[in-house]
DNA sequence: AAATAGTTGTTATTTTATTAACATCAATTC
DNA sequence: GAATTGATGTTAATAAAATAACAACTATTT
């Protein structure tokens, strides 16, 4: 009997359930005690009955009365989320972008633990970042074989990220977080997560093209 | 008469134009004169269908024998997408997320100049990352009232979030690019795009767990 | 003690987004 | 030279997501 994550979620309800689980765990460090979904969806940005749809994906325990237990609800969320044992992540490339990855990790993510970080350039392998080994990238196939780390993070330049995305496949890897700007080719079983900065580049500067023409002034 | 961007388009379209111009300026660069639809959506991970919805939003060249003419749609894209006068940005954080964030800016975005760069550590207030300028958060406001810069991005920590989004509201920022996994409350004009690494991570975590109950193992 | 108020959990409705269909057109084939 | 093929631009249909509605329930009020 597995422990089953209890059905098919999509991608944007579990983003939601993301922004829930840390406005609960701001409001559990509060002191706050219970909170009503109305209070949590503002909090979150959303409306109060996108809250509670989504709850309907994690066993809830509220009352009409008093809401929800702050601290019950952070626990099923999070227990919907993460999983109960610690997940193995890959870094590909070391750059500003990996690095900065890199201490978004070590502070904020205890379910992920980062394994090893790849590069090319010699300068860096053989270090150490962050207490992360960095290792060739060359070796990223047989150390994958060996852990069989389920997720990787891509931060390296685009021209290597398909090459790259078709050794993590063969490798295992099932869940793939892209930071290039490039699509992936990847089988149908593999996740993958773009994170485009260059579109949200753009996508500011578009809307803030055109409130400028909207409003007034540039 | 303003050359006005033409018609309200939604952020999902924006973004997938953004894709389609990354895609048609590798296909210019290559040498590759015309593309089809079909192709277009295949390197952009869309369906046909969609590109030829989202390219109504543009003025398209497309002829049924010949597909679309690279060169003058990526044109026809990039007009679309960004003005033609050069858009000033300022960044508040020069942590390590910030400077990766310079770095991306110096080498990819043409028609978006990052101004200055806003921090607390007065260590770093007064030098130069990459030819930008590090002044003190004490001067943000007065620098927006002066170079009326419509664009700021946040890479600061989440604490100081919704505080720097009031004062760049307050002078006159109207589209913030929020790198903080928090909510920002701001008026309606404003437009807030949120790329929250925190909930990228969460993603692939969940879905590289599913994957991993449902196949075989971790 | 009955009525009220106010919120949850769930279902129904509406809105939005994506996909499919199709009318039109030009080169190529028969 | 007529017919066919295959792609565009646009409209129609479908699918998906968000919102609204509501039944059920309990503390509080009258």
């Amino acid at each position: 009997m597995v422990l089953m994550p209890k059905h098919q979620i999509n991608p944007r309800t579990v983003g939601r359930l993301s922004i829930y689980r840390r406005v609960l765990s701001q409001l559990f460090n509060e002191g706050t005690a219970r909170i009503f979904s109305r209070d949590l969806a503002k909090m979150a940005g959303v409306s109060p009955s996108q809250v509670r749809q989504d709850l309907m994906n994690v066993p809830t325990n509220g009352t009409p009365q008093n809401g929800y237990s702050v601290s019950e609800l952070t626990e099923a969320v999070i227990s919907c989320l993460g999983s109960s044992q610690t997940i193995s992540v890959v870094l590909l490339g070391a750059g500003h972008l990996g690095q900065a990855l890199l201490h978004y990790f070590q502070a904020t993510e205890p379910h992920l633990e980062m394994k090893a970080v790849f590069e090319v350039d010699s300068n860096m392998v053989g270090k150490h970042l962050l207490d992360v080994p960095v290792l060739h990238v060359s070796m990223l196939e047989i150390y994958l074989k060996l852990s069989r780390a389920p997720i990787a993070v891509l931060a390296l330049p685009p021209e290597e990220a398909q090459n790259a995305a078709d050794q993590l496949v063969a490798s295992g890897v099932c869940s793939i977080l892209n930071f290039t700007p490039c699509r992936l080719q990847v089988p149908d079983h593999v996740f993958v997560e773009n994170n485009d900065i260059q579109m949200s580049l753009e996508r500011v500067g578009f809307y803030a093209n055109h409130t400028i023409t909207d409003e007034s002034r540039a």
